[in-house]
DNA sequence: AGGCCTTGATGCAAGCACTGCAAGAATGAC
DNA sequence: GTCATTCTTGCAGTGCTTGCATCAAGGCCT
């Protein structure tokens, strides 16, 4: 007995002899000649050790063994080619799925349009979203959990690259009748003059903030600290005074809530794609980043437009 | 994209390289050189249209779609080799199963001592016991529900073969008190003295008695017909009469009921193997049948012993 | 920061296995 | 009894795959 493991070909041939209790009708059926098919089902008997076929020129039919063998053997190369043709759908994203981190406050603003056109040109493809927090949404991309992230950390770890997306100020979001709203500009020193809130040190953009204005003064007291951007706009929203926010957050006009500039010093933060440095992306996730790439782009003017 | 399919060993290699995350080790244990292995996984990729690995010479891992298809393709093989080792298994009566088709009036006969010792040899194959009628059993062999049977019909069959294991005569059960108890042979035309019974046409063994008188007087009124020859015997044992039954049904001796051989005719049935012409029996049904054939030749002695 | 070592890829010649064609043996059909 | 079909065997050619030697690149150690 060899101690060689059956070809999948030997296999295959086997499956379709048996099925078609033919060898003649077999080669056919797998574009072989009939010798060659006759030399494939000899040494893999051989290979086996085992009589599979009792022939007797005229009949073919199976042993006992390769009844049992046969059944077994079809399944395998059913799930085979089932896995083969998988592996096809997930490349042409006509299968599959594709996960994607991004933080609370960028949900609204990128996602909602890129799904839906990728949903339209992929169907098939479950799309999941794990929106969290900065951190946590960097975490389920070095795990894998996530296949890439939209993000605005993350750029200094050397487990994930970054690709800037866009660059977005931080604005002071005021109701639309207050005093600053029709500002075109705000000092960060103006901001103690009002009733303000921002989002708690629970929120990485509190970090970005607070490491840029080091060299000032510290900020003045809040009335209020949320630890999600999107509480801050209903703060503002409802009258209760005005807000730090990345502009982007911030609902598209016209609303009840504007944008207004800060300066002295500007602040503002990078969004971008995370992924694993090294790790290719699955086709759903590159189309998926393609798409979200292409939307950055087209919405970056319109925003700019808002504000210059 | 090539519309071949993929090789076993392209497959092989694959997981191995997924699994160790590095040519290197994965050539050495497929015992191929690494630059071979490299062509492999290179071919494999190529074929299928799909990168499977990010290598960068330093690290291997593999893409998602590569992960995916490891998953899938680890269990295929996974399966394949176990169902490779189950063949070898069962050709070499390390698993396996075998049906047994018996005619009821010989089950109590043949099969004990055989399946005790053949549940000795091969404690991990599974005997199955078809014990019908004739008919039945005789159908069972020719659908393919049991591998081969012990019956005394079926020797004209075009589509079994017969092998004879021994002849045994029909005799005249009779309690050991009976006046034909202690004669050394009965003619049938005596039997009509005294009450008896034997079996109805359900049975076989009737057919076979009333062919082998058809030439002679037919046989007087019977006081009673059961289906099975076993029900005789209990009939005999109740002193309700005498019985006629195939010698090898009696029980052995001592016992109530003793056995006197019947002449004018000597009537006898056949008890052989039956086994479909041109299928080849199973490693464990024939080492089943190879052990009947031992029990038999060792039993038929004994048998005549008593007799002659 | 430079050299070294490890890892994967590629060029090339040799070996092996597989294939197809042609002929042979055996069995069922007419 | 003869024919035809079907599987097996002999033979030569071709293609694939392998292994050795070599190349390129990325870390690691000093």
């Amino acid at each position: 007995m060899s101690t060689l493991k059956p070809t999948l070909a030997d296999l295959r041939a086997f499956v379709t002899v048996g099925e078609l209790q033919s060898f003649a009708a077999a080669a056919r059926a797998l574009h072989l000649s009939q010798p060659a098919l006759s030399r494939r089902i000899s040494h893999l008997e051989h290979l086996l050790d085992v009589r599979l076929f009792d022939r007797t020129t005229r009949s073919v039919e199976l042993t006992p063994l390769g009844q049992r063998f046969l059944a077994q053997v079809r399944n395998v190369i059913t799930d085979l080619d089932r896995s083969v043709v998988d592996l096809h759908d997930v490349a042409h994203l006509e299968a599959g799925d594709v996960t994607i981190g991004c933080v609370f406050s960028a949900v609204h603003h990128f996602l909602p349009a890129v799904i839906r056109t990728y949903r339209e040109r992929h169907p098939h493809v479950l799309v999941r979203i794990i929106e969290e927090g900065a951190d946590e949404v960097l975490q389920s991309v070095k795990s894998g959990e996530a296949d890439f992230a939209l993000n605005y950390t993350g750029m200094q770890d050397p487990e994930v690259a970054f690709t800037p997306l866009l660059k977005e100020p931080f604005v002071l979001a005021c109701p639309v009748g207050h005093p600053l709203a029709r500002r075109r500009s705000v000092r960060w020193a103006e901001i103690g003059d009002y009733p303000y809130a921002l989002v708690s040190h629970a929120s990485r953009n509190r970090v970005l903030i607070d490491q840029a204005l080091a060299e000032l003064a510290p900020l003045p007291r809040p009335v209020c600290e949320f630890r999600h951007i999107s509480t801050l706009i209903g703060f503002v929203e409802n009258g209760l005074g005005v807000a730090i926010v990345p502009q982007l957050t911030l609902p598209r006009p016209p609303a009840s809530v504007v944008g207004v500039r800060l300066e002295h010093p500007s602040i503002s933060r990078t969004i971008g794609l995370t992924q694993r440095t090294g790790r290719s992306l699955s086709p759903a996730a590159a189309a998926f980043a393609e798409l979200i790439t292409q939307a950055s782009q087209a919405t970056a003017r319109p925003a700019r437009r808002v504000r210059a």
